[in-house]
Order: structure tokens, then C-alpha cells, then sequence
RNA sequence: UGAGGUGUGGCCAAGCGGUAAGGCAUCGGGUUUUGGUCCCGUGAUCCCAGGUUCGAAUCCUGGCACCUCAG
């Protein structure tokens, strides 16, 4: 088989491409070059193409081709930009999310095959499969404590066609050990975390760099409305944080929600950011084509233990019924829907969360009153 | 300027003569292919000036500041 290997420049996907062609593919590497001149215009001191040369080097310890290709346009179009708006609208984006489904498994895989090989694979930690009838779906692999499988919940079932994950049946334990055993010059390379297009956790001033726009300081109010403190532009903050509100009291503050008309931070103590449901748009179907009343397990940020849940299909999108309550629900980030074999049956984006799950109208995450 | 009260690190707050708890915040680190959570670590000589005492944040005196109640 004809397979072209996501290259990412780290112990992954190195030892991805050292599996395949150690099994007798034909394989070459591909890389995806996203943030080069990016990162030079914002982060002058940053070194961007490292990564590219790391897997640059890979491929040349194992004799196989490596071709870059230059995403960037698309990357900024449909990765960094839609990420930078989400934030200015007080939401908390996931980049991975849409890089994965737009990026790498689209646009990289489409150059792939432009180059005459067929599939791609990666080095994620995450199961391919397809039910009997030919529908293809992600599910957990083999390594659960790192399983990303989370983040691939938007692909198509088209690009899943071409996909592999040579990884699936192993753990990180297992590709350490074999990047060293074959002196993979990637080894020793520290794992990836963070945004990839983002050094150093600075992700406010880059935001501002790349629209161009200072979101103003405002109030932070307590559940009641009083003020009882300022914040310093609400694309600092996301629902659930609690380090750098700044205000002193007897117990931890969070933010309970994002008042982005009103340029308002909502905090609260921890029981406050308890819901007992959400509602999630722009529903993706992986497995089940219909999640309607379905109990499933449900993962909102991708480091989650599965908890269980309830869906109930509400217009074209899905409300979510925690049985116990969450922490920290987000809108703009992904709920993820697992079959109890951990297969991912489907997904969508949140959009707001309710404290009360008997009156979903109450919509205290997107910033409006509680409604008494 | 009549009476009473208070004054401890950024905020709150223990301490009541024996050599400064704790919480929150901040900052740093760990965990984490998003954000966040979580975990660990991190600071003061006690409003000022005298005095008593072997020794005071703790007692006394005098200032200063703020608060409350009066008028």
C-alpha cells in the first residue's frame, strides 16, 4: 500500500512511519508547514520550522522520501482566524479540533493523494474502524490515558476512507520504546502541548497581534451583578478558570461565565460552575447518524474520564443531560459523545450550559441574567 | 474633634507577653496535543513614636488614620 505519513516532527508520528514501512509499505513523509511566516510576523524570536526539520531528519533515518507542504493560507483561514474571533466573542475555541478535521486529515490528505498515495496516516492515539454496513468511525485505542480521539470527532467520513493509525493497539510506553530501541533522532524530543501556533502560553497577546484589536477592560460581577473586581479584556479568560482574576476572598473565584455583549466576567465559588446539562451545535455523526435519546458517555475538554449523559436531539442540535454535574463547560469547546466501548458515535460544538437541568432557557454561560 | 471601636503581608483573618496560623489573591513549577481544572511551592515583624519587661503584634503613654453613635 501507497502511504503518506503525517510528519509532525515528533516521537508519534515517527514511529508511525518507522511501523509502515518496517511492514513493507511504500511510504513517504509529509509534513504540513502552518505557522512559518506566521510566527516569524508575531513571535520574531521563535524558531518555527524546527519541527519541519525534525521530521525531516526522521524520514532521512528511514529512507524514506519527505515532502512539506504549505498550508498556511488555509491553516490562518480555517484554523487560527475562527479561533481568534471565538475569543474576541468571549467563547473558548479548539483549535486541535479543526485542524485535524480541516487540515490534516483535508488539505494534508488531499496533498497526499495529489502525490499519488492513497492513504494517510498519523500518529495519533486513537482506533479507526467501520461498522458492517461501511460507516467509519473513531474510537479509543489502545493507550487511554492519552487517548485523542477527542479531537477527531469533526472527520469526515470521506477523508476516513484514507486514514490509518498505525498506533492504535499501542501505548506511549510502547513508541518511546521503540523510538529509542531504533535510535529515531526524535526520541528524546519533549511531547507537544499547548498551541502549536502560540509559544509560551501567550496566547492574549497574540490574539490582539493578529486582529489587531485590544478588547477593553471591564467589570468582573458576582452572580448577583455587584462589581467586585476588573478584568483586563474578556479574551483572557475562559468559564471554569480561576488563576488571575485577582480577588481576594475567603474561597476560590471562577469564572462562571463570559458576558461578551455586556464585556462582563462572570465569577462565582466552585459550586456555581456546577450544570447539570448543555446544548451543543453544529452536531457532527460519526458512528450513529442518530444520537437522539441515546445514553452515552460524554468527554468536554479531551483529558476528561467519560462521564455519563443523556441526549435529547433539540432542533438541529443536542442537549446534553449530565447524571451528575460538571465543571468548567466551556462554549466553544467540543462535547464528545462515546458509545460505552469507547467508540466516538458523534460531537458538537457547546453552546451554552444550564445550571438547572429542568429549564434549559435559563442560560446563565452565554451571559444573559439567570432568569430570577 | 463628645463617646465608643478598629488599625497584622495585595484582600480577609488568627494571635490575649515568649519570639507572626490559615484562606483568598499573586508569582513560579508539575500534570495536559485546545482553554481551563487540579497538585506542589512562594511573601509580612504586626499604623507611627516612646515606655514597661530577660522578652511585646500582644501591656502603658502620646500621635496618626479609618469606622460607628451622638450632637
Amino acid at each position: 500500500m501507497k502511504i503518506a505519513v503525517a510528519m509532525s516532527g515528533g516521537i508519534d508520528s515517527a514511529v508511525s512511519a518507522m511501523i509502515l514501512k518496517n511492514e513493507g509499505h511504500e511510504v513517504i513523509g509529509i509534513s504540513a508547514d502552518l505557522t512559518s511566516s506566521l510566527l516569524a510576523r508575531h513571535f520574531s524570536n521563535s524558531s518555527a520550522t524546527g519541527s519541519i526539520e525534525f521530521a525531516s531528519r526522521v524520514a532521512e533515518t528511514l529512507g524514506i522520501p519527505h515532502h512539506v507542504v504549505n498550508l498556511e493560507d488555509d491553516f490562518l483561514t480555517l484554523v487560527v482566524d475562527p479561533f481568534c474571533r471565538e475569543y474576541l466573542k468571549g467563547r473558548t475555541p479548539n483549535p486541535c479540533v479543526r485542524c485535524d478535521a480541516f487540515i490534516k486529515f483535508d488539505r494534508l490528505l488531499n496533498a497526499a493523494r495529489s502525490l499519488g498515495f492513497d492513504h494517510l496516516a498519523s500518529g495519533h492515539y486513537a482506533a479507526l474502524r467501520h461498522t458492517d454496513e461501511g460507516r467509519y468511525y473513531i474510537a479509543r485505542g489502545a493507550e487511554i490515558a492519552k487517548d485523542q480521539s477527542y479531537f477527531l470527532y469533526m472527520l469526515s467520513q470521506e477523508s476516513m476512507r484514507h486514514i490509518l493509525f498505525p498506533l492504535e493497539s499501542m501505548t506511549k510506553a510502547d513508541s518511546i520504546r521503540m523510538a529509542h530501541e531504533n535510535r529515531l533522532p526524535v526520541a528524546n524530543r519533549p511531547e507537544s502541548q499547548e498551541i502549536c501556533f502560540i509559544p509560551d502560553q501567550r496566547y492574549p497577546e497574540f490574539i490582539e497581534a493578529r486582529t489587531g484589536s485590544t478588547p477593553p477592560p471591564g467589570d468582573i460581577v458576582d452572580l448577583g451583578g455587584r462589581v467586585i473586581g476588573r478584568h483586563g479584556g474578556i479574551h483572557r479568560y475562559t468559564v471554569g478558570q480561576r488563576r488571575r482574576l485577582g480577588i481576594g476572598f475567603p474561597m476560590p473565584l471562577y469564572v462562571v461565565a463570559i458576558d461578551g455583549a455586556g464585556n462582563r466576567i462572570v465569577a462565582g465559588i466552585r459550586e456555581d460552575l456546577e450544570v447539570h446539562a448543555l446544548r451543543a451545535g453544529s452536531i457532527c455523526h460519526m458512528k450513529e447518524t442518530e444520537l437522539d435519546g441515546l445514553d452515552v458517555l460524554v468527554k468536554t475538554r479531551s483529558t476528561q474520564v467519560p462521564v455519563e449523559a443523556r441526549l435529547q436531539q433539540d432542533g438541529d442540535g443536542i442537549i446534553v443531560f449530565f447524571s451528575e454535574p460538571q465543571c468548567g463547560i466551556s462554549p466553544g469547546q467540543a462535547a464528545v459523545f462515546y458509545s460505552s466501548r469507547f467508540e466516538v458515535l458523534g460531537g458538537g460544538t457547546i453552546e451554552s450550559a444550564y445550571a438547572d437541568p429542568e429549564q434549559c432557557g435559563r442560560d446563565i454561560v452565554n451571559g444573559e441574567e439567570p432568569s430570577q
